[in-house]
DNA sequence: TCTGGGGTCCTAGGACCC
DNA sequence: TCTGGGGTCCTAGGACCC
C-alpha cells in the first residue's frame, strides 16, 4: 500500500496571525520584523507581497517597494501558542504527525484516511478547522511522500489543497525546474545547469554515473528527487537537538574588545539560560564572527567536560576570542553549545530558586577571581538582562526548539 | 539605509592511533 | 632507497531549510 502523506503549511504565518489579532491590519500590507535597527522582513501579508516585498529584505528596501507597508515586531508566544493548538486538530486524524517547523507538519493519513473520507477530505476539513478557530488561511498538499506532498503544498500556494498521486508524478515533474524541489538549493541547482540538467524531468533521466562523478554520494539521490522519490520518514517523535546557539547582529558595527566581551556574556548567559532549562550539557563551543564585509568565520573549543553553566561557555569564548587577531569591525557575534547529551537531572534538580541563587552567585565570584573589573558588569546583566526575544520561523512549540529562553 | 536568527547535515584535510 | 592502510576524531566551511 503506498503511504498518504500531507503536507500542512501556513499561509504568511506570522503575518496571518497578527492580522487576526489586530483586526486593523487585515487586508493590508503588513510584515513581520524582528526587533533592533538591523532587522529584516520574516514574513509579509499577501497585500505586501504584491508590492514585491520578499522575506530577508532590510526594512528600507521593503518600504521602498510598499511605502504604506506596515511593520510588527514578532512575537513568538502568539505563534507558539497557535501551532500548538493546530496540533491539537491535526492529531484528530493521525497520531502520525511531525512538526517540521512552526508553521509546518507533515501528516502520515496512510492508515486512518478511509475512516475520514479519504486525504482530501481530511485536508479540506483541516483547512475549515484552522480557518474557523484561528481565521487563518493554510495550504495543504497530498503525495505518496513528503517530498512530494511538500513540493503539492507549494504549487497550490496560497489557501489550496493539491493531491499528486503516483501517477501523475511524472507529468507533474517534467518541465519543474530543479530548484522547485525541497532540497535543491541554488548552489546544486547551478552544479545541476553545468551538467545541462534544468528540469526535474532531465534530473530523473540523468545517467546515474554523470551525477555519482559530480555530486559524490548524493548523486543518487538527486536523481530519485527528479523522479519524485523519496524514503524519508516522517520524524515523529521529537528528537534530542544537536546544538543550542544564539547569534545577534550588533546594533553598530564594533571593534572594542570590551564592548565585544560584553556582548560574548550576554550571549552565554541566552546559550546556558536555554541549555539549563532544557537539561542539556555539551562539550564543544562555537564561536561566530562576522565582519562589517558580511565575511564569517566559526572558531571552536572541545571542553574538558560537559557543561552548560553560563561562566563555562563564557569563559572558553572569550579564549577562543583571544586567538583570533580581529582583522575588521564586527558585525554579528554568535555563541553556539554542540556535542550535547541529557544532562543527568541532578544538577537541574538544583535550580530550584535557593541553590540557583547560590550557584550564580558561585559564578560570580569565580569570575570576579578570574576577570575582576567584568564582575559588575555580570552582576548587572544577571539582574537586570531580560533575554532578549528571538524570532524564528524555525521553531518548534516544545522543547529546546522552542527559542523562548525565560525561565 | 544595505543584507536576521534558529538549526541540520555533509565534506575534506589533518591529527592520531593501531 | 623509501616509506601501508584503516579507522576515528577534530576542525572549518558551506549548502540547505524555515
Amino acid at each position: 500500500m503506498p503511504a498518504i502523506i500531507i503536507c500542512i503549511d501556513m499561509d504568511a504565518f506570522f503575518a496571518s496571525v497578527e492580522q487576526q489579532a489586530n483586526p486593523k491590519l487585515r487586508g493590508k500590507p503588513i510584515a513581520v520584523i524582528g526587533s533592533g535597527g538591523r532587522t529584516v522582513i520574516t514574513t509579509r501579508s499577501y497585500e505586501a507581497r504584491k508590492f514585491g516585498v520578499k522575506t530577508g529584505m532590510n526594512i528600507y528596501e521593503a518600504k521602498k517597494l510598499c511605502p504604506h507597508l506596515i511593520l510588527v515586531v514578532g512575537d513568538n508566544e502568539k505563534y507558539t501558542h497557535t501551532c500548538r493548538e493546530l496540533s491539537v486538530i491535526y492529531n484528530r486524524y493521525t497520531p502520525d504527525i511531525e512538526i517540521y517547523s512552526i508553521d509546518e507538519a507533515f501528516l502520515d493519513v496512510t492508515t486512518t484516511h478511509h475512516l475520514f473520507g479519504g486525504p482530501v477530505a481530511i485536508g479540506a476539513a483541516i483547512k475549515k478547522e484552522v480557518k474557523d478557530q484561528f481565521g487563518i488561511n493554510c495550504t495543504v498538499g497530498v503525495a505518496p511522500n513528503i517530498l512530494m506532498a511538500k513540493l503539492a503544498s507549494d504549487i497550490a500556494k496560497p489557501d489550496g489543497l493539491k493531491w499528486i498521486k503516483s501517477e501523475d508524478t511524472e507529468t507533474v515533474l517534467k518541465d519543474l525546474p530543479v530548484r522547485e524541489l525541497w532540497g535543491i538549493g541554488s548552489a546544486t541547482a547551478e552544479r545541476l545547469e553545468q551538467c545541462g540538467i534544468r528540469t526535474c524531468g532531465e534530473l530523473g533521466r540523468a545517467p546515474v554515473s554523470l551525477l555519482r562523478n559530480r555530486f559524490g554520494i548524493v548523486g543518487e539521490t538527486l536523481k530519485h528527487m527528479g523522479q519524485g522519490r523519496c524514503d524519508r520518514p516522517l520524524i515523529v517523535k521529537e528528537e534530542d537537538p544537536k546544538s543550542i546557539g544564539h547569534s545577534m547582529t550588533l546594533p553598530k558595527d564594533i571593534s572594542d574588545r570590551e564592548a565585544i566581551k560584553s556582548e560574548l556574556l550576554k550571549l552565554s548567559s541566552m546559550v546556558g539560560r536555554r541549555a539549563r532549562k532544557y537539561g542539556f550539557v555539551g562539550k564543544r563551543i562555537t564561536l561566530t564572527v562576522r565582519y562589517a564585509d558580511f565575511k564569517t568565520f566559526t572558531k571552536q573549543a572541545t571542553l574538558l567536560a560537559h557543561s552548560n553553566g553560563t561562566h563555562e561557555i563564557y569563559h572558553n569564548a572569550l579564549n577562543i576570542l583571544d586567538s583570533i587577531r580581529l582583522t575588521d569591525k564586527v558585525r554579528l557575534l554568535g555563541i553556539s553549545l554542540s556535542q550535547l547529551m541529557r544532562d543527568n537531572g541532578d544538577q537541574l534538580a538544583l535550580f530550584e530558586d535557593n541553590a540557583k541563587e547560590k550557584s550564580m552567585l558561585k559564578a560570580m565570584d569565580s569570575l570576579n577571581d578570574k576577570f575582576g573589573d567584568l564582575t559588575v558588569t555580570w552582576a548587572s546583566y544577571l539582574k537586570t538582562m531580560e533575554p532578549q526575544s528571538v524570532i524564528s520561523p524555525a521553531w518548534r512549540p516544545s522543547g529546546v526548539r522552542n527559542l523562548n529562553i525565560k525561565n
